[in-house]
DNA sequence: CCACAACATCAGTCAAATTCAAACTGCTGA
DNA sequence: TCAGCAGTTTGAATTTGACTGATGTTGTGG
């Protein structure tokens, strides 16, 4: 008999839970129904994949199998799951992965734009960081995507959206908010200066080395913000970033720091609505951006 | 009762054949069984996914759901594959995507290397353009890869393995390669000059534009080598290509082109085999790669 | 070495998938 | 308009194979 998806998910929980007893009952049905299918399994492929009867230790053919079934399990549900909400959303759907920065920006009113044409349409936004959103729509779980920087891909459209430059953000009293002259590198990284996971767009090295030295490390927007707005932090930030997060703090360009983070819409050529995606994508890149003022 | 995958095979087949015979052909069913499992499919669904019982229109929601069916079957009749593969090379298994002047040139002895040490070591080598490589690490159909550019990508690791710098190929009897002095973008596109798809690398506006007016392009790279060995044409192509593609034509740096195309190594983090694709990962590394000679 | 916990095996049961045959449907051409 | 046909659905019988409950086996800890 062929592999099936239900060996997978069997042998999937079974590894995972350590025993056939948890695993039947996870599974809903008897131990001796999973442990037949498992043997079923381990026939077909001609090898043991457990070390011994107790179902606790994998082999290593086990190990690399686990892998494979636990993605392919996870994909096939993702499917399925996508397959029930097309049919449930007979009007039309449309998912959405973006940055978060951007989805807060410009979401909210381009769903409502899209909703209010076309009432039945059924939106589902998520967003992450850039490497999620492009495995997303590269793994076909998502029609139109924001990301950081450009990208090539296969089967999926690209655009350039806006380009943001970088400054710091700091509470208006801070001393590098009063300066008159806009602050350097070297005065930010002399302050007590938070790292976050944006800067890794700034390819300049000289600002990359400069703040290799510092201790702390914030990845969340919403934190890095709340620290900055005590008034001894600082940190550097997109300008679209600040807008939307933060105007109760000074955000000031850095002198010699000509980096620019560019933003680019993705979307799949390949879409279950391509007239939905077309028109969002249309309102996406005649939306407002904000211009990049390095002044 | 749940979606299975049987049910996607089954409506994906009737669907691409347009009838229910051929279908039932195919999958080694009757004609009848086909049909109950299809009704199953659309009652699960609550939806119609063909206009008529004519089997040979689909409705909108079923085209949306076909894309996603075949898709998963693709996927989920890969991982079979790779699953039974693994299971058959209980010595190890890795999967290897490149693009092809570069796997011509290294996994010859890259694989003799490998194999030489592990005897029971498994490979398989597929060559195809960057982004399906990019594709295929992905969706963690290959475990190692060899692109052109820079690529950063989630859970794969990345590094630059060489640079390559773009020349004109030509006949040695071609009075562009008797001539004293570099040829420039302006001489060669006025010569007879092929277009191919390398050249998307090349960003310099200059020659973009310049080589826009050639009235053919060739994208396979050994044909595009037979027409230049006529005499007649001529083309553009990184050094390391030429290099194994063609030493009997001359190839010649060209004048004011500073492009490079640069080649990295692309490594998935999670593998069935860490040991052998890191021992491949330093072995690539490590290979003797040509120096890019822009004189 | 015993007792127990965990898994394997077995034969019967049951549900679902399949088949064969027959009835239906919608289209085409006279 | 209607017979004929190609293709599909329906229904009853059958086969398949997955599941269960009971029982046998194995390995492990005390």
């Amino acid at each position: 008999m062929a592999i099936k998806i239900e060996m997978l998910r069997c042998f999937a929980t079974v590894a995972r839970t350590g025993n056939l007893a948890e695993a039947s009952v996870r599974l809903g049905r008897t131990q001796s129904a999973i442990s037949m299918t498992l043997k079923q399994f381990e026939e077909n492929l001609g090898h043991r994949l457990f070390q011994s009867d107790r179902k606790n230790r994998l082999t290593p053919l086990g190990q690399q199998i686990l892998e494979l079934a636990q993605a392919q399990l996870k994909q096939f549900d993702y499917t399925i799951k996508t397959i029930e909400t097309c049919a449930r959303s007979p009007e039309g759907l449309i998912r959405i992965v973006s940055i978060p920065s951007v989805a807060a920006r410009v979401f909210p009113s381009a769903i409502e734009a899209l909703t209010a044409s076309n009432p039945g349409l059924r939106v589902e936004l998520r967003d992450t960081d850039t490497t999620q959103v492009i495995d997303a729509l590269v793994r076909g779980q998502a029609d139109i995507g924001i990301v950081s920087g450009k990208h090539a891909l296969n089967g999926i459209r690209q655009a350039p959206l806006f380009s943001d430059d970088f400054g710091l953000l700091c509470a208006q009293d801070h001393p590098l908010a009063l300066q008159e002259q806009a602050p350097t590198v070297r005065q930010i990284t002399s302050a007590a200066f938070i790292r976050n996971n944006l800067l890794d767009l700034i390819e300049a090295p000289a600002f990359q080395e400069a703040i290799a030295g510092s201790k702390i490390a914030v990845h969340n927007t919403m934190s890095l913000v709340a620290m900055v707005r005590t008034g001894t932090w600082v940190t550097v930030l997109p300008r679209s970033v600040v807008r939307f997060m933060s105007p109760d703090l000074a955000f000031r360009p850095i002198a010699t720091l000509p980096d620019l983070r560019e933003v680019s819409l993705l979307m799949r050529k390949k879409t279950p609505f391509p007239y939905f995606t077309e028109e969002l994508w249309h309102f996406l890149i005649r939306f407002d951006w904000p211009e990049s003022e390095t002044t």
